[in-house]
DNA sequence: AAGCGTCTGTACGCTATCGCACTTTGAGCG
DNA sequence: CGCTCAAAGTGCGATAGCGTACAGACGCTT
């Protein structure tokens, strides 16, 4: 199998193409490729986690739910993470759910072949560590994104994340789903998009947005998301080789 | 040495004593007892870390600051955690710098020496990658808290956590230095402590707050907090005797 | 005992966001 | 091709928190 279609076809995901290929081999029949729909719960709160997901073209959100009902996002992964970080450090639930945000495919592994690579092969648990460690940055930025930035601001960098992920200018997505994630007003969310449509710097219509100015959109987000690329770049840049845009 | 001696003592780090006495005595030798003075900082981002802390009387606080100087928690520990995470998962640098926000004593260990004992101590390697996990948790709820709540409710939250991590009910902390950990205006925070000693909750005169009514803060606070506390218990309860309160 | 500096109280206009209610629009379906 | 319903637009009063400015008060120092 060339390493051409290794590369397009088979390992989407960041972090498993960014093991050694024999590594890739020995744990490939552990991978299945599975299709993931909108809205689809991968685990709920209290619920033992039984996979550990590989995302290649969806993009799965970490809600929080509160007692009152309103949900917000905790962390976010799509082609360049994994879901499940828990499962290797222990099982803490730091949120009550993950949820399919955009529907598409991913690997997944059982927990227990996870634990098992974990052990076995240094070069599969040192990805899941650094990877951890990215998360930990982008959820303790979203801390500081929650309390100081507009939600114009917040809307940018969703944006931009999501289009980073999947890899595309166009995000099928509502008003209404994204003021879930970003725990806002589905109204407040049509505000800000309608400013930046204003600017310039995107297009929509119904549940579809279209990136005009990746620029644009860089200078009107806030440091959060150059933050958090900026540490994903240091800690896991060395093992990453394909950057797009 | 007797055991109480032990217990009250020495071993103030709850996670220290969760450790088997044999494996205690084992890192021993490379724990030294400093003292910590207020605002001292422990490290500051993009420097490498050197030591891993247990607090036993210090509380430390984990700070983002922003472009333009805003400065905000992003976590926080005492007697029940330790500080340095990061060495041990890693390098990441999820904050801008780790500051002494209640002066007092801390256990430091260099990070060889915790990289040592993480690789060779089962033990030693599992209460810390369980501490990591109730940080996780923690950040993550602050991610929510600070979408959702007044800072009425924060400041309760905040209080709790620190008589918590003291064992007193007696806070030598003002408004200002507060304000910089949750990240709002000092006249915000002596509104809300305002309101709290209305409501019979605290009392406070320059620089000290004294927590009056525990259930009453409870009943006034956000679920953050009692979420983040169970977690902790869930996932270090077993290990942790002493349960105050 | 006085003085000074730090900590806290108060006040006012401003902005972002909320909550709610209602209207308009457009895409896809039959 | 038109219908229908979800998606997006609009408006308005309410409110939490901000920024700024200044006044008062407590406690330590001399």
């Amino acid at each position: 199998m060339p390493a051409v279609e290794k590369a397009s076809s088979k390992i989407q995901n960041l972090l498993l193409a960014a093991l050694p290929e024999n590594v890739f081999d020995k744990i490939e029949p552990s991978l299945k490729l599975i299709d993931l729909k909108l809205d689809e719960v991968l685990w709920e709160m209290d619920e033992k986690r039984k996979h550990v997901y590989f995302p290649t073209s969806a993009m799965i959100c970490l809600l929080y739910e509160t007692e009152d009902g309103e949900s917000i996002e905790v962390g976010m992964t799509g082609r360049q993470g994994l879901v499940g970080v828990v499962t290797f450090i222990g099982d803490a639930r730091m949120a009550k759910r993950a949820v399919v945000m955009n529907s598409g495919q991913a690997y997944v592994m059982k927990a227990k072949d996870v634990e098992k690579y974990f052990e076995e092969i240094p070069d599969f648990q040192e990805i899941c560590m650094l990877y951890t460690q990215t998360l930990l940055a982008q959820i303790s930025q979203n801390v500081i994104c929650n309390r100081l930035h507009t939600i114009e601001q917040q809307l940018c960098r969703f944006l931009l994340i999501i289009s980073d992920n999947l890899q595309t200018t166009t995000i099928h997505m509502t008003h209404d789903r994204i003021s879930n994630v970003l725990g806002v007003r589905r109204e407040s969310v049509s505000e800000a998009a309608a400013q930046l449509q204003d600017k310039g710097l995107i297009k929509y219509t119904r549940g579809k947005i279209e990136l005009l100015d990746r620029k644009g959109l860089l200078a009107a987000t806030c440091e959060c998301y150059e933050v958090v690329k900026d540490q994903y770049e240091r800690i896991l840049g060395k093992y990453i080789s394909q950057h797009d845009s």
